[in-house]
DNA sequence: GCAAAAGTGTTGAGGGTACACCCATGA
DNA sequence: TCATGGGTGTACCCTCAACACTTTTGC
């Protein structure tokens, strides 16, 4: 049996796209290289692989050290091969994509990056390497996803009401929803479970507080929109 | 900038799910290798990623040299990654899962394997390494797919009967599906196209032979099982 | 003529869409 | 009391599931 050292491997990346909701907007989380290649330039967070490492591993250093995050939700992507991906050579890339809540992390450059930004999905500026094309796959994934499993809890609060809820789902989408339908299918599916308290002091009505139902394993949850 | 090769980096290899419809039944090829580890034990077909190559070249080029196949269906699966999953240390393995039509093709036992040879679904032998897991996986994979997507016209001929294609499904899903709501909603799909000729010198009443229409591209086939 | 399998049509129930109205709050 | 936004109810339509009869072939 032949030795493994004997071959010369690709190395192998990891890149995250990092999704967040706020201030009423699906944003994606970007990082200024301070190194080439593309330097001064935004990517999506990353690193190599490390040999002992899993996946999850190298996802949790990244969301650790780069960007001060744990325990998010995440799932893998795509894996992407170009071979032209990387100017430095061969580099596979094994993507993951995370939605979390910024308002619980406070986002730090670390020491490979000029800046760390959140950037509204519709207004992303130009990205170094092929991420573009895995923050589309990410986002249609993401898209898909959100019809047939409650994942945008993540996203929110502990407690959310059924306005904010809807208009998640409108941002994810892109399209109008009608709300009532919306709150009654929602309901119906038994992901969201009343807490018996509203969120006062708006402007207006107050509005229900809801909470994911974490009980709920199985569900043939499916959204349809108009 | 650093070399890339003073990092060490995990071995990539490329494992193929090959699932083919044969004799009213699901199928997957599995391969008898006649080397260490897991010498004389079943396993999926898979090689070790070259530097230069893409994994859809790495694909053809298992399919070609060990099983005589050629431009075939595929569809990335997913990349696993457990540190322990090969004994000879740590391999990465990035899966795609194919659908072929076992009678365009004679499998042919490459220089590495002992044997290959198609197994039922619903019989498989202990497979090597993690590779029941990668086949469930698969399996999962394309009984999603197949409610949305009209990806079991790989599995037959050129032209097919509703019969066939109806039994192509339940085999799939491993469930009962009422023949005649599967046909209405196939045909309003126009997924297929009637060519105007009967499959003749059956046993009974001649079926009509459809064909896939190539034209169509885009739908929003949605199959809805009871 | 009979068995076996293929083609086709109908009906009722349920779910989704598209609506409008009432309610609670701050100003 | 008014504007704004949140909560809820309903009717129609359409699709899907369930089901039975007719047709064509080989023996």
């Amino acid at each position: 049996m032949k030795s493994f050292s004997s071959y010369k491997n690709p190395a192998l990346a990891i890149d995250l796209v990092v999704f967040g909701y706020h201030d009423d907007r699906l944003s994606v989380l970007l990082l200024n290289r301070k190194d080439e290649p593309f330097k001064d330039q935004w990517t999506l967070p990353g690193a190599f692989l490390q040999m002992e490492e899993s996946f999850q591993d190298a996802c949790d250093r990244v969301l650790g050290t780069k960007l001060g995050m744990n325990k998010v939700y995440m799932e893998q992507l795509f894996t992407f091969d170009d071979p032209a991906r990387d100017p430095r050579g061969r580099v596979i890339s094994v993507t993951y994509y995370a939605l979390i809540n910024p308002k619980k992390f406070e986002v730090v450059a670390g020491k490979m990056a000029n800046d760390v930004q959140w950037f509204d999905v519709r207004k992303l500026p130009a990205l170094g390497f092929d991420h573009k094309t895995i923050f589309k796959t990410a986002h249609q994934r993401l898209k898909s996803k959100i019809l047939y499993y409650p994942v945008g809890f993540e996203l929110l609060d502990e407690t959310f009401t059924m306005p904010e809820l809807h208009h998640l789902y409108e941002c994810i989408l892109e399209t109008k929803i009608d709300r009532r339908n919306f709150s009654r299918k929602l309901l119906a599916s038994e992901y969201i479970v009343e807490t018996g308290s509203r969120r006062e002091g708006q402007q207006n009505r107050p509005a229900d507080l809801y909470k994911f139902n974490k009980k709920l394993k199985q569900n043939n949850f499916q959204l349809n929109i108009n």
